[in-house]
DNA sequence: AACTCGGGGGC
DNA sequence: GCCCCAGAGTT
């Protein structure tokens, strides 16, 4: 097998030749890079969770705008957090964020914790995040796991090993522990995120200027497009959402997502959520019985239909516009809001996507 | 161990 | 369409 046509890296070589890669070939800057402000770091980790640098810069930047320090963050009213973290997803992240700020305000007076335990135990943070914030901001040696660790590493040394299994988990970051350096436990960090990112890349890596080229089981073994390995499957789920923009006067009714489920603490109007096969009349049916509107209620025009994809579900959205005379009392729990003033809440991006394209229909 | 949580971009 | 992205929390 082409197995012995690659040498056999060396724990020690492979920090030193990743550290020179990043000394003299790693082009790329990103606002909290070299930061020591356990705040930002904090910041920016829990915002890439998940998240394209691309898609979160904005976000950070954002954020440090509108609370410069964690004490500025833990004293913010929360919509205005979650209107900030609006359409970056995985808004649990937002509320641990808060929680985690206030945690730190006033169990810590305000002075981010500087040992692994402590760090890890915070809301929201795990292993990879805790990682993150001890090297980068404290210089302790803690290696971090995210995806594009596990992506080198499965290629470089050739692991077939399930990144997502409880013993791949566990084996990853035991390696990542013994190649991580000692002395520059930030610096190394940093440099295996972003060979990974620009050089090891999930598709099309640049292995032509690798400098593990001679090295890599993966590239010589042919391997590149098999590692790392995955066994779980994601299982898609097709959800039907019934909108009803109830309208009285200027006013709308919406309501704050209270139910585990996602979207959790954003927004929505009034919902009717049928199984596949339904129709709007079903919906509409189900609105009178629950008296949501009534026979004199205006019904506009056909509903407008969105779809989103997202990981584990595809959500079809169907707006169904009403007027009303008279306020319903089974809306009672809902907030009426001035059209005017919706874009003060946070909203699923289905829904904004439904509310920006009808202001631009009603200039 | 399996599930769930968003949104966006590359192919 | 499918996969991946500086993962974490819950069941």
């Amino acid at each position: 097998m082409s197995n012995l046509t690659h040498k056999r890296l060396e724990v020690s070589n492979f920090s030193k030749l990743l550290l020179k890669w990043h000394e003299k070939d790693n082009n790329r800057q990103m606002p909290w890079k070299g930061e020591k402000d356990a705040y930002k770091v904090w910041l920016s980790e829990i915002i890439l969770q998940q998240t394209r640098v691309e898609q979160g810069l904005a976000y950070y930047d954002n954020f440090l705008h509108n609370f410069p320090t964690i004490k500025d963050l833990a004293a913010a009213n929360e919509k205005k957090v979650f209107k900030l973290w609006e359409g970056l997803g995985y808004y649990s992240r937002c509320r641990n964020l808060i929680a985690t700020a206030r945690m730190i305000a006033g169990h810590y007076g305000g002075v981010f914790p500087g040992n692994y335990n402590d760090i890890l135990s915070l809301k929201g943070v795990g292993p990879y995040t805790a990682s993150a914030i001890a090297s980068f901001a404290f210089d302790l040696p803690h290696a971090v796991v995210d995806g594009n660790v596990y992506r080198v590493l499965a290629r470089v040394f050739g692991i077939e090993e399930a990144i997502d299994s409880t013993t791949g988990k566990k084996n990853f970051h035991q390696l990542a522990n013994e190649l991580l350096d000692q002395k520059q436990p930030g610096r190394y960090n940093q440099a295996i995120m972003d060979f990974g990112a620009t050089i090891c890349k999930p598709v099309a890596p640049l292995c032509n200027h690798c400098i593990f080229k001679k090295h890599c089981v993966a590239y010589s073994c042919n391997k590149i497009q098999q590692l790392p390995v995955k066994e779980k499957k994601i299982k898609q789920r097709s959800r039907f959402f019934y909108f009803f923009i109830i309208q009285h006067g200027s006013k709308t009714a919406i309501r704050e997502r209270l139910d585990k489920d996602i979207w959790q603490h954003l927004h929505e109007f009034p919902l009717i959520e049928l199984p596949q096969g339904n129709t709007t009349d079903s919906a509409v049916t189900e609105a009178l019985q629950m008296k949501w509107i009534n026979g004199e209620s205006f019904i506009k025009a056909e509903p407008v239909i969105y779809r989103q994809k997202l990981t584990h579900q595809s959500i079809t959205a169907i707006f169904i516009n009403s007027r009303v005379h008279e306020l319903p009392g089974s809306l009672r729990n809902y907030e009426w809001v001035d059209e005017d003033r919706l874009s003060a809440y946070s909203f699923p991006k289905i829904i904004n996507d439904y509310l920006s394209n009808r202001a631009l229909v009603n200039e």
